[in-house]
RNA sequence: GCCCCAGUAGCCCAAUCGGCAGAGGCAGCGGACUUAAAAUCCGUUCAGUCAGGGUUCGAGUCCCUGCUGGGGCACCA
């Protein structure tokens, strides 16, 4: 250690007179491509629009390296596309509002907004060293007054439409963050966010009746097919879970309801009508409280109060054993007259369908299950050929010939659903229906830190909406630490002076809404208030929006498969139906970047992998962590930090660097007589380059350019050297390719090859077809799939001459020996296959 | 339980229409340069495509079955 140690950069220097530093660079750029405004669309119409979107993040902490890949990914994209001469629009703002603001702000005793706005700094300083091609100029903040004011607008059309409303209803609540929370919210029983039990509570809350608008969120998706990933698809389509079946009414017998009290069902399987050997509603519904028979009335009390006590994890555990009471009624099969015992039992859900069933038990396992558990009668009336379900304890559903069925018997599963619809429609007792699984999307919360609801309630005029000249609704800015905490309700209403106020009606007292939107709220329109930022006539100009929507290229983790991606279609579409915007769809294209690992794990605190961004961008440099990004795998997959090497991308990055250094030929000389081998690689590259960047296979495109540079390297040092122009040709090349993935890089050689900046500004390079065709190929021969020669061909030989070739070929003849030929498979001009008698 | 996706070299990954399994990188090995090392440059080893069946003149690619891994949904009638 007493050796004197040399920087590696002096290093360089002594060999090649030159240096690679990526922190030079990262020090010179910026400040140019800032004064040049290079990534600000003309947005004049001289040029094919296109928008490029990546999800705009929440502003916790600095900026990690899941961010890093997926800005880096769709930086690829809006710098490619301004290569080929669109006009590219790609922004950035910040999702601001959230919890983890409110909990910072309450521990430390201070306003969420001194947390938030400081946490956005951070990132933003980051983005802008990370050299994202970003038009700054259109940053939004969604916690901003003049941002939430529209949000505030927006939910006031939805509830002028009846798109918004509130109803009592037991909704998810967790304890730990005190609030409730959306299904889509809930996983496995358990808060999204922070793992604790949900638990159900009765409250009265805000909806967004996207229920409505179930058939188009699905029936639309067939124009995102081929454009959004697959998976996203098909979880989208299992969330809406559209089914078809039937309404059917069954009268219940013995309550004091006049007329006599009818309840609907929904069943898939009307076919199976005639098999219903008992009925069951719900046992936490409204329902079950209005059917039960007075002696049965404490019974059913004391179920109630078993099931509340249960977990949402321990009650949606399907393994559980059947639970249940006897109503003491009986509910009357419109089909067969026949009457069943009304129960009420835990499985069946209140929110889904209408709340009760027919059960029936020789074809469905639940209500298999139930009847064995409580010793009810079992009827097969399909006949699948499998052992009878009331001996096997299986229940049977596929097809089958109805029996025991009076008018369906002999009819199939199909004919006897049609059949069944059509008896019940004819008898007025029910009727062909479609059921959805997707709920109305619960959006009120209890917290402080979001956007007001901008209603006010008045004991005479009830639900006031707040006059549009009065928006926005602000937040208190008084508020700090412990009034923030939760405590069941909003803090909000803890905050007199902005709750009271007066009724814009009548003028008299009247109270605010004390809750606050749902973050998701927020991030469902800001792609469209990008287009027009400042825009005060509206939430956004509806000719910005003619001019840009829909995304073009949507980037982001594919976590937001159904959550944030299907509130934002929702939107899209509600304010299509208000007139503002054409688009039915908000994002033509999407793009789910993977995760970045860290030894085959997401990175966590708990297991201590994590890797710190800042870190590995101080040591490699931005341009070599950004090309590891995106060089490790196709954008969708994971990237395993472990696996790959930022080193490697440095070392590369360098070595393209000093091509550029190597080129002696003048900018602008003539490449047509350089080098015709080099030629044909860079001309080969810029061709397989746009293909591979049109399918978003990213990292091959990286191959492309270290192959490129091998050949330039090759060429510089063993073949026609530095002068020749071809060497330009490359070096350029390489320059333009490397911009999409290592900008800072790009520039330099784009300076040291005597061009003026930006490479970003650069054309993407015409490719010379003439360039790319082969002299000659090398034509396979196999006899029986089995490569026996080869021949040196021209490109264009015809079928008929390969033919000939390959059969007077020495090796095949010898191959052959004298057996005759069967068939001769000839595919110009790279194969001929021989196959003997 | 149901639904998606993926299995190619020690590792990360390529392979238009079904047509020679290999473009690129990491790691390894050898060499040049050096007193030595680093850096740089040059060269190079390594798999028959998870398993089994099918279609085909020909299968990594298409079909079926299974295995492994990942993801989503899950008492949704």
């Amino acid at each position: 250690m007493e050796r004197s140690t040399v920087s590696e950069e002096q290093v360089a220097e002594q060999s090649t007179g030159a240096a690679y530093s990526f922190a030079a660079m990262e020090a010179k750029w910026p400040a140019v491509w800032d004064e040049l405004g290079v990534f600000a669309p003309k947005d004049d119409g001289s040029r094919e629009r296109r928008y490029v979107l990546d999800m705009f993040p929440y502003p916790s902490g600095d900026l990690h390296m899941g961010h890093a890949e997926a800005f880096a990914m769709g930086d690829v994209v809006a710098r490619y596309w301004r290569l080929r001469g669109f006009d590219v629009l790609h922004p950035i703002g910040w999702d601001s509002f959230g919890l983890p603001a409110e909990n910072a702000a309450i521990k430390r005793n201070a306003h969420p907004a001194e947390w938030t706005y400081a946490n956005i700094e951070t990132q933003a300083a980051s983005f802008k060293r990370y050299a994202l091609s970003l038009d700054w100029s259109r940053r939004l903040q969604t916690s901003d007054p003049e941002y939430y004011r529209w949000t505030q607008w927006l939910f006031l059309r939805f509830y002028e439409r009846g798109l918004a409303y509130r109803k009592n209803h037991p909704v998810n609540w967790c304890p730990k963050d005190q609030t409730v929370l959306a299904n889509e919210q809930v996983v496995n029983g358990a808060c999204e966010r922070c793992g604790t039990p949900v638990t159900k509570k009765a409250l009265n809350q805000w909806y967004f009746r996207i229920t409505d608008y179930a058939e188009r969120l699905l029936n639309d998706m067939t124009e995102l097919e081929g454009h959004w990933p697959e998976r996203v698809l098909a979880m989208q389509r299992n969330w809406i879970g559209r089914s078809e079946g039937a309404h059917v009414q069954f009268v219940v017998e013995g309550t004091d309801a006049k007329p006599q009290h009818e309840v609907t069902v929904f069943t898939t399987r009307p076919d199976t009508l005639y098999g219903a050997t008992f009925f069951v509603v719900a046992a936490d519904s409204d329902l079950a409280a209005d059917l039960v028979a007075p002696e049965q009335a404490q019974a059913l009390a004391d179920y109630q109060d078993r099931v509340k006590a249960l977990s949402e994890v321990e009650r949606q555990n399907t393994d559980r054993e059947k639970t249940g009471v006897f109503l003491g009624r009986y509910a009357v099969n419109p089909l067969s007259g026949e009457k069943l015992p009304v129960w009420a039992a835990d499985y069946v859900l209140a929110d889904y369908g209408t709340g009760a069933i027919m059960a029936v038990p020789a074809h469905d396992q639940r209500d298999l299950d139930f009847a064995r558990a409580f010793g009810l009668p079992v009827r097969a009336v399909l006949d699948t050929g499998e052992d009878d379900p009331a001996v096997s304890g299986i229940a049977t559903s596929g097809e089958g010939t109805i029996v025991n069925s009076g008018p369906l018997d002999g009819l199939s599963k199909a004919e006897g659903i049609s059949k069944a619809i059509e008896i019940v429609e004819a008898a007025g007792t029910g009727e062909g229906t479609v059921n959805y699984r997707l709920r109305d999307w619960l959006l009120s919360r209890q917290r402080f830190w979001g956007a007001p609801i901008p209603i006010i309630h008045c004991d005479v005029d009830g639900e006031v909406p707040v006059p549009d000249d009065q928006l926005p609704v602000r937040l208190p800015d008084d508020l700090r630490g412990e009034q923030l905490a939760p405590k069941g309700t909003s803090p909000l209403a803890a905050a007199e002076h902005w709750v009271n106020v007066t009724c814009p009606r009548c003028g008299r007292p009247a109270k605010r809404d004390t809750d606050t939107m749902d973050t998701f709220v927020d991030s469902s329109w800001y792609y469209l208030r990008y287009l027009s930022p400042n825009y005060t006539e509206g939430p956004f100009d509806p000719d910005a929006a003619k001019n840009w929507m829909p995304v073009a290229q949507y980037v982001g983790g594919v976590e937001h498969a159904i959550l944030h991606l299907l509130y934002s279609r929702f939107f899209t579409k509600v304010i299509k139906d208000m007139g503002l915007i054409e688009a039915d769809e908000p994002f033509a294209a999407l793009m789910n970047q993977g995760q970045v690992l860290n030894g085959g794990k997401a990175m966590s605190k708990s297991l201590g992998n994590g890797v710190d961004l800042g870190e590995q961008l101080d040591t490699f440099g931005v341009d070599a962590v950004r090309l590891t990004m995106v060089f490790a795998s196709p954008p969708e997959d994971d990237v395993d930090w472990a696996d790959v090497s930022p080193s490697g991308s440095a070392k590369f990055l360098a070595r393209a660097w000093r091509v550029a250094q190597d080129v002696k030929s003048a900018p602008g000389s003539d490449p047509a007589s350089g080098d015709r081998a080099l030629r044909a690689t860079t001309h080969r590259a810029i061709a397989e380059s746009e293909e591979l960047l049109d399918a978003h296979k990213f990292n091959v495109v990286v191959a492309k350019a270290m192959e490129l540079v091998n050949a330039t390297r090759k060429a510089i040092d063993s073949g026609p050297g530095g002068g020749d122009p071809a060497v330009r040709e490359a070096a350029e090349t390489v320059a333009i390719i490397l911009s999409l993935f290592a900008p800072y890089t790009a520039e330099d050689m784009w300076a040291a090859l005597g061009r003026e900046a930006s490479v970003a500004n650069a054309q993407w390079p015409q490719h010379d077809p003439s360039l790319t065709v082969e002299e000659t190929v090398t034509a396979v021969v196999q006899v029986a799939g089995k490569v026996r020669d080869r021949l040196e061909v021209t490109p264009d030989i015809t079928e008929e001459n390969l033919r000939e070739l390959a059969l007077a070929s020495g090796n095949v003849q010898r191959i052959l020996d004298g057996r005759g030929v069967r068939t001769v498979i000839v595919r110009t001009p790279k194969l001929v296959n021989i196959v003997p008698a």
